[in-house]
DNA sequence: TGAGTCAGTGAACAATCGTACGCTGAAATT
DNA sequence: AATTTCAGCGTACGATTGTTCACTGACTCA
């Protein structure tokens, strides 16, 4: 730990050049998420302290509360901060092209990109989804869930899945999502360029193999 | 939590009957074990307090550092408790019977039983497995990866693996791995016996997508 | 301009924490 | 029988924790 400086240094209270006051308020809770996570790279988040965050963010213990009621409370809004603005994206890949093959490509690159841009919030998101904070992983598993549910009615839409029964279909979805997440935390641990790319080609092989296998389920199921 | 009483009663000092020295500590050992387990069932290890473990399982906190340096070393032991013994038992099944149907059952049928026999130690695999603790984690990658080598090296004898490469057959095996502790976290969060059957109804169908998959790997990769 | 809102402060609180020390007494060894 | 070993205890230490309270002062709005 170099430095347990104040995030918000030249921010806080001085009369500078932006700054309505719910712009503020909204620039002190960033502080407080970004702040957080930087902590989460090495610890969980039922070990991680109030004061802890709220001295790395800069403000004092009491100020906390002012946007969190809780530890657990901001563990849901990291959440939403890491899995919100992905929703969508899915549908766009599987939308781009029939190619089997460059759609494989496609997912395992916008993962890898993803992963690498925000590590933390991956790291954050492996971890807890099956951690110690329940309201977090009860919002987890929301999120995740609506990826799954977006991703079976865009497999729904493919002429590859015609004849699939509903709860197929959710199976398939699912079973995609959990290997998102896998290889977002296989990227995660790789270190150097040369196993992120092993990494990148264990994830298409496995992906491959799924479609293989859905490939010819419906003759042999 | 009803109580939180002396797990070691009636055995601590007391000239009872049974127990060479060794033996005490080991049960006295087993009781920090047991009791930290029963404590995990709600948090996660990094936020688990040493006197929290020691006061469950009735010794004071300085008798808990002549059984474990750590919180996290205790976490190793608890790995080991809780992989150590299921070694060979993998193997055990695929050579059993050569019908991929019956196996599937079986596979399923093996987790859902060692779930529900000890599922305090399965939610703590799965809750550590990328939790904050490292030692914890590597222990538990290790296991984890001997358990895929042995399934690696299980299906490199098995017909149906014929041609495959050594590569591939890893990341079969690792796929059937990280299947097989999905679909335990699925049986751990099923409550009521309707949702245990449909956890065992999709685990099984997963299980057989990956099946037809390796069946036609060969041919269109 | 004047009144009100409210993000952030600083002090104080009772708890809990991890760790270290010397001691005890039963079991093991000689 | 005398001696050594060592699992567990009791106490104490300083540090950190979550939460509360009354406060300040820059922003907002009438």
């Amino acid at each position: 730990m170099p430095e347990n400086s104040c995030l918000l240094s030249s921010m806080s209270h001085t009369p500078d050049a932006a700054g309505t006051r719910q712009a503020q308020k909204l620039r002190t809770r960033q502080a407080l998420l970004t702040a957080s996570l930087e902590l989460l790279e090495q610890q969980s988040l039922s070990s991680l302290g109030l004061r802890e965050v709220a001295r790395a963010a800069g403000i004092s213990p009491a100020g906390f509360y002012r946007h969190f009621a809780d530890i657990p409370a901001l563990g849901v809004a990291l959440v939403e901060e890491t899995l919100g603005s992905l929703h969508g994206v899915i549908g766009a890949v599987l939308a781009e092209t029939g190619d089997t093959e460059r759609r494989i490509d496609r997912s395992v690159e916008l993962i890898a990109r993803h992963v690498a841009e925000q590590p933390a919030h991956f790291r954050f998101l492996a971890r807890e989804r099956y951690g110690g904070v329940a309201p977090v992983r009860q919002a987890i598993a929301a999120q995740l869930d609506r990826f799954a549910e977006e991703l079976t009615s865009a497999l729904a839409a493919d002429e590859g899945s015609r004849g699939w029964s509903g709860e197929d279909l959710r199976m398939l979805g699912g079973m995609y999502v959990d290997l998102m997440v896998m290889t977002a935390s296989e990227f995660l641990d790789a270190e150097g360029p040369a196993a992120l790319a092993g990494a990148g080609h264990t994830a298409r092989r496995r992906l491959r193999l799924l479609t293989v296998g859905s490939a010819h389920w419906l003759n042999e199921s």
